[in-house]
RNA sequence: GCUCCGAUAGUGUAGUCAGGCCAAUCAUUCCGGCCUUUCGAGCCGAAGACUCGGGUUCGAAUCCCGAUCGGAGCACCA
């Protein structure tokens, strides 16, 4: 993107809040948001709430993108509502049918598609300024029905490109909005192409960054700015954006499977939202350097989410505690072992943040999984505690064979992990599996935090009470 | 149908505007090795790409034309 070094830039991502924001979304507020922090400058959002029936704003969904940005290290300098600015666009469009640039048309709209197919103009296209101007203020003041009117903008009506002739700006919509302070003041919204290029002027937008799908929706909007004599701000597209492991979803499909009891919320770990990543224990650094490592090329891409894995990784590696969890645990008794030690194993392997202290008895769990590799007489190190000799598997018994670490380098030994006893339940919820299992009390003092469960995965601890889950993060 | 856009390794990406310094960058993935009382990380090594065809030029990933493939728009959605 073009932006010279000295030039502050004031940049806009914006969203329609009918959902929470996800991945997609992330990049308009993390690519945005980058720019001004580079060059300085304002990071705004706007919501483009102006269609109150096909995709209706969720009241809550405000919120939750202003939470995500500042989550994301992206607080917006400023919070604009289309919503409240209604009257402003009325005013333009005013302007614009005085200026003769604007028309009422009462086509049905398959009508007027084949006009403009043929390129020929509509019977509404030569009205009168005065008439339409009066036809407009019947129109605000609801004197027609939803689909009777719509104004146009006349850009020109043999333009080779159909998708350039004569598009339409503000419609009729009876539905009311769902904020209450907006609810049924308006009956006629501006479509995104009007609302769009009215605010990015009225917020002295420089620059814009937005999806390829609008590439169309700028050449309209450059014909509003011709006629007021404006400037249009400097753009740039980017292409679409799949996920390898989620594939496409769509917001208004996300809302229906939840309803259907597909999905459990908007943070099932299933989903591409961010709050289902957040969850899931996914730091805001590891996914803004994915975004900004991605770019802002006009292909379309479909990305791996190992990528943000292994950018997640070097985040939480160093922070994240260790603990031993037990999926699928086997109970296993020793034979001749030290009865009631207490073993503690650092709770991190290079940075020094003490112990975990396990009381350890005369039996422990082990994975069903690592049952399944081992057979009678094998000798396996159990990690942190001692080595033993299998003596049965039926039921299963090990007989403590000593301590010694060199033995298990010398007889390369499999090192499995363990759990004592008095180890609590955790339930670990995974994009694709739930698995049960039994973990270190430590991980009661973990709660809200990531941790490593050793040979298992990085999770995040999401509740405590009344029973403990964690979110699988990754390996 | 009409219009617009794009194409670099498995996946992303740099380089393309101002042609030579590109036998092409970085990340991730995969494979091998070292290290490690897990896994992961780390370290070392390896593999892997300019869609095709013409043209311009001493010289093309880069400029031009065409083809192919992919995407988008032509909504009273955003």
């Amino acid at each position: 993107m073009d932006v010279s070094e000295t030039e502050k830039v004031v940049m806009r991502f914006a969203p329609n809040p009918n959902g929470p924001p996800t991945l997609g979304s992330t990049r308009g507020i993390v690519v945005n948001s980058e720019y001004v922090k580079r060059y300085g400058g304002k990071f705004i959002i706007r919501f483009d709430d102006t269609d109150p029936q096909t995709k209706r704003p969720m009241l809550e969904a405000y919120d939750w993108y202003i939470q995500d940005c500042e989550w994301l290290d992206a607080k917006p300098d400023r919070v604009v509502l289309a919503s409240d600015n209604i009257e402003t666009y009325y005013k333009y469009a005013e302007q614009l049918i005085e200026m003769d640039k604007a028309y009422v048309c009462f086509c049905e709209g398959s009508e007027f598609k084949q006009y403009k197919d043929s390129k020929e103009p509509c019977p509404h296209r030569d009205i009168s300024p005065e008439s339409n101007l009066d036809n407009w203020e019947k129109m605000i003041d609801g004197e027609y029905d939803e689909k009777e009117a719509v104004l146009r903008i006349k850009t020109d009506i043999q333009h080779p490109d159909p998708a350039l002739r004569d598009f339409g700006a503000f419609r009729i919509v009876k539905t009311p909005h769902p904020r209450p302070e907006i609810s049924d003041r308006y009956v006629v919204w501006p479509l995104l192409d009007f609302e769009g290029a009215i605010e990015d002027h009225e917020l002295g937008m420089t620059h814009i960054i937005r999806g390829k799908d609008l590439m169309d929706s700028e050449k309209r909007q450059k014909y509003i700015y011709d006629y007021l004599g404006w400037e249009y701000p400097k753009t740039t597209h980017w292409g679409r954006i799949k996920i390898h492991e989620l594939g496409s979803f769509s917001t208004s499909q996300i809302r229906k499977d939840i309803e259907d009891g597909v999905y459990e919320d908007w943070a099932d770990p299933k989903l591409p939202t961010l709050r289902a990543f957040r969850r899931r224990g996914i730091q805001p650094e590891a996914i803004r350097k994915f975004m900004i490592d991605m770019g802002v090329g006009e292909t379309d891409i479909s990305v791996s989410l190992d990528s943000l894995y292994a950018e997640n990784r070097k985040v939480i590696d160093p922070i994240a505690n260790r603990y031993f969890y037990v999926w699928d645990p086997v109970e296993m008794s020793i034979e001749d072992g030290p009865d009631d030690i207490i073993v503690n194993p650092a709770l991190h392997p290079f940075e020094k943040r003490g112990t975990r202290d396990i009381q350890v008895g005369s039996s422990i769990y082990i994975c069903s999984d690592d049952l399944n590799l081992i057979k009678i007489g094998d000798k396996v190190r159990l990690k942190d505690l001692y080595n033993v000799e299998i003596m049965s598997i039926e039921p299963l018994v090990g007989r403590y064979i000593g301590d010694s670490v060199d033995d298990i380098k010398k007889q390369k030994m499999r090192i499995i992990h363990w759990c004592s006893l008095n180890g609590v339940d955790v339930t670990v919820r995974s994009p694709d599996k739930e698995f049960k299992g039994i973990c270190e009390p430590g991980i009661l003092n973990e709660l809200g935090k990531v941790v490593q469960f050793e040979r298992f995965a990085f999770c995040r601890v999401d509740t405590i009470e009344p029973e403990i889950i964690a979110y699988y993060t990754h390996k």
